[in-house]
DNA sequence: GCGCGGCATGGAACCGGTTCCATGACGAAC
DNA sequence: GTTCGTCATGGAACCGGTTCCATGCCGCGC
């Protein structure tokens, strides 16, 4: 039989009449071994078919080459992008990706504890979760360096986006368009939990909540609270929520949607309600995921990629033993106006729409609670 | 400082009086351990805090405890639940899942023969991916378990689906709506290539194009060539396809699309051209996608996230040392009508759609010369 | 009372690399 | 010619587990 037992390093060294030593150092591309050495081993591995075994070589190494990656609702289309940055990224830096998809808290508990195991990931990127006060501790006893993207967990380095800049920038541009009457549909951690679900997208609709509120009251404009319509997440709910705002007597001229899933939501219930979008309604989304572009769909673009590249990298830079300052890493955010939204009937306004359009508004985006950082 | 180096196997023994052996017993449950013995050690497990080295287990046993998962265009909507139905039953099983995203040949090649190493992976899956001879004998030599999904590997276990036989029943379905020209979009080989994409969809585009016609020849309607539009992948092009079907003097009253993403396309030229659907034009995607039903596309079902479920329990079953037979397991489709479908205008016929809906034609999937399995 | 089988146990060998230290050869400087 | 430094090299120790074998103790049967 040609392949009895695979080859170790210690066959090569005897094949080439050499130490394992200088066979390791030859793998390794060492500068202190003679060419003319250096050549025989190298025909010695070749002549074998050795290949390292890469478990032993982790175990001297003491670390693995492999860091975990820990998503919620991988089917949700917003990690996706996330999760395909950051592959990118650890698999030319030459790390195996171990993906740990999440559903339930119990999952995302297992996970998350096994992964603080010894020898179990060189690192490990959070993307969307929270992290108890527990669990962030175990990371730090473990030394297991953690990097957070869409998610800030004190002491830990995170990449994330300014979402309620992003909620007036969705609402200043609809108001832009002489929209008045803007409802906002979103999901409610309540009813997120009570769902099993996670808190994906709880917290960034609630802050998109708030800079949608900031940007009315800057404006000054009509601040209804039975515009604003929160429910559990899905775009089977928010199309729900959106049929009662169309139903109302008198309806908002334009709809702000915490996502663009949810959004998506929207403009089915427009649809099956007869609403024209964008003639009787705008509808404005968040993320800007592949399907807005496909359904036209106006939206606030976020570096969906470009955060777990950037997250990766960070982890990256983490383990090459750098420190990196500062934590905070904030990712610009950027209207995207597409078909469903246009000025509001017989309105006047839409004079800075054009503006708004390509670039977000520094002046928007300076006001409020957070930093509007660039990045790094 | 209290953790100044992590505990190890030696220093558990020492810490409860015994040898290492008793340890490494009573933390795999093996049977021949004193009660007393195994609660002292139990209890030294504990207070040091001991965790075992997951490199050091992997290597002893002589296999990584990891399974690598190669997907191509991550971002693509059909792989994402492909994925997530592997990665459910690997994580189940206790394997941890290293994904292999794949956007270029380059990075196929590499991935591939980078998990063929020694002690890389448990086990491989690939999806969608096309595997050169010198691959699979690679894999073969390595003995490295691989199985497959969404693609026919000789002496491989592969979990694929009929697409002949669903081209067949997507047409088939518009006929029994009295469609008698039914336009196809789909893709090409040399488009694909060209554009650098890998062969993801076209070896299925080109199945499904198969079904297509023999539905045609099978009812005895217009077979025109005009109607057979394929280019590379994507809605845009799908669009531009789409738009040059439309603008035909006779235009097709319906069209099958190759994928539920070039459907989607195809809405959008109907959108642009104002061609309403399903009054004017009846379309038919093929995979049910998230977005198809956000969107009320009429489209193939396939068993997307149950297929990577499956290969992942096949892969398991391998590991195990269990024979998987047959290699080939097929997976079922159902016609899924939305309301992007409707009975050609003025027309008789739509008599066999109410049956059509729900159940797959076993008369239609009978013929060809694939054959149709259930599952297993 | 003695021999034997079985069970709990200790510990060495092993998985397959990396790394450090000791060694020997060689050239340069004095 | 001798000594010292440098460089290539061999090989043992180590990473941290699993596993197998030898050992000792025990109880049982004769």
């Amino acid at each position: 039989m040609p392949p009895p037992r695979p080859a170790r390093i210690a066959d090569v060294a005897a094949a080439a009449g050499v130490g394992v030593g200088t066979v390791s150092r030859v793998i390794n591309g060492a500068a202190n071994v003679r060419e003319s050495t250096r050549a025989t081993v190298q025909q010695a591995i070749e002549r074998l078919g050795y290949r390292p075994s890469h478990l032993a070589v982790a175990l001297s190494r003491g670390t693995p080459r492999a860091v975990a990656i820990v998503v919620p609702h991988l089917t949700s289309p917003s990690v996706v992008p996330r999760l395909a940055g950051a592959l990118a990224v650890l698999s030319e830096q030459g790390y195996d990706s171990v993906v740990c998809n999440v559903d339930t808290p119990a999952q995302r508990d297992h996970h998350l504890a096994a992964l603080t195991g010894r020898h179990r990931a060189a690192g490990v990127i959070v993307v969307s979760l929270r992290l108890s006060a527990a669990q962030a501790e175990l990371f730090r006893r473990s030394g297991t360096p953690l990097v957070a993207i869409d998610m800030v967990i004190p002491g830990v380095p995170h990449t994330v986006t300014d979402d309620v800049a992003g909620g007036r920038m969705a609402t200043g541009y609809l108001l832009s368009l002489g929209h008045r009457k803007i409802g906002f549909v979103g999901d409610t951690m309540r009813g997120a939990a009570a769902a099993g679900r996670l808190l994906l997208g709880f917290a960034s609709s609630q802050r998109r909540l708030a800079g949608y509120r900031q940007a009315l009251v800057a404006a000054g404009a009509d601040q209804d609270p039975a515009l604003v319509r929160r429910g559990p997440h899905g775009p089977a709910n928010a199309e729900a929520l959106a049929a009662g705002l169309l139903a109302l007597p008198d309806p908002p001229t334009a709809i702000f949607a915490a996502s663009d899933r949810q959004a998506i939501g929207v403009l089915a219930a427009a649809d099956r309600g007869g609403v024209k979008v964008p003639g009787e309604l705008s509808v404005m989304g968040f993320d800007d995921i592949e399907s807005a572009a496909l359904m036209g769909l106006s939206t606030i673009r976020q570096q969906l990629w470009e955060s777990g590249a950037e997250g990766a990298r960070r982890l990256c830079a983490v383990l090459r033993g750098d420190r990196v300052v500062p934590l905070r890493q904030q990712l610009s955010l950027e209207v995207v106006p597409r078909s469903s939204t246009a000025p509001v009937p017989g309105g006047r306004a839409a004079r800075a729409a054009g503006h708004l359009a390509t670039t977000s508004d520094s002046a928007l985006t300076g006001i409020g609670p957070q930093d509007a950082g660039g990045h790094q």
